[in-house]
DNA sequence: CCTTGACTTGGAGCTAACTCCAGGTGTTAT
DNA sequence: ATAACACCTGGAGTTAGCTCCAAGTCAAGG
């Protein structure tokens, strides 16, 4: 699969798919002639992963670390798996953050909902 | 209350709270004697407010633009209501985003255990 | 053979959101 | 009155995460 391909099965820009393989995100993609990227069914999930982990807030630097962690193969299962755990906790904290921010707004608009509607009465004489 | 009390109240810095106020997210606060920021009941509402959404992404822009519309007065409410009914739609988005990254790493994290584990009886010579 | 088009690289440029700094002012304690 | 301190402003600097660009390579079509 080509670099076009992927960019447009996922709706990443091919600049960034290449800066994620740059910054280490994904391990490097196997070149075929002329050194052009041939993207694999296993480098096709790297790509899912980072998408899913990086539009959660992830930062890259992390994500680069965690991938370097599988490159150094099956001894470091501990260290990815507590660096996953980590991210894992930090997620659950931004999530009740962005639920607080959720409550917060519902009870705005609730309010803009109720002041509208009082305005629309007065407008209408108190008619209905 | 000064700057340097809200910063502690609220563990914002005090550069960040002047820069908060530059940026229109919150209304210019009241002076004191010598220009010095006296923040009222009313200001460390909007202060909570923006502290909530900042945490949860919401652009400063966006903040910025709501703040607008409040100083320009009660004509405001609607399209003040669309823009926060915009942002809470991209909240929800959002935190669904989240969610599908945290069970992606619950996900990992369980198989992590697994393997750990397989490991660990390996070494034991499946004595337990 | 030459052009077209998709790819390559290394590096520069951009935006958002702070964060820091220099130079200045006003209040308070010695 | 002079030093220390907390504050002020305008503007420069920093970081993350892209995004764009120039110059070059290669395969395919006319």
């Amino acid at each position: 699969m080509t670099i076009a391909q992927v960019s447009r099965q996922y709706g990443i820009s091919a600049d960034t798919l290449r800066y994620y393989e740059r910054a280490g995100l994904i391990p490097p993609v196997g070149r075929g002639a002329g050194g052009i990227r041939d993207y694999r069914e296993e480098d096709l999930r790297w790509v899912e992963f980072i998408q899913c982990m990086r539009s959660a807030g992830m930062p890259v630097e992390t994500l680069a670390r965690y991938v370097e962690l599988v490159r150094q193969g099956e001894k470091t299962a501990q260290k990815r798996k507590s660096l996953l755990v980590e991210q894992r906790d930090k997620l659950v904290i931004q999530i009740q953050r962005l639920n607080e921010a959720l409550e917060k707004l519902n009870g705005k608009i609730m309010r803009y909902d109720q002041q509208l509607l009082n305005t629309e009465k007065k407008l209408n004489g108190e008619t209905d």
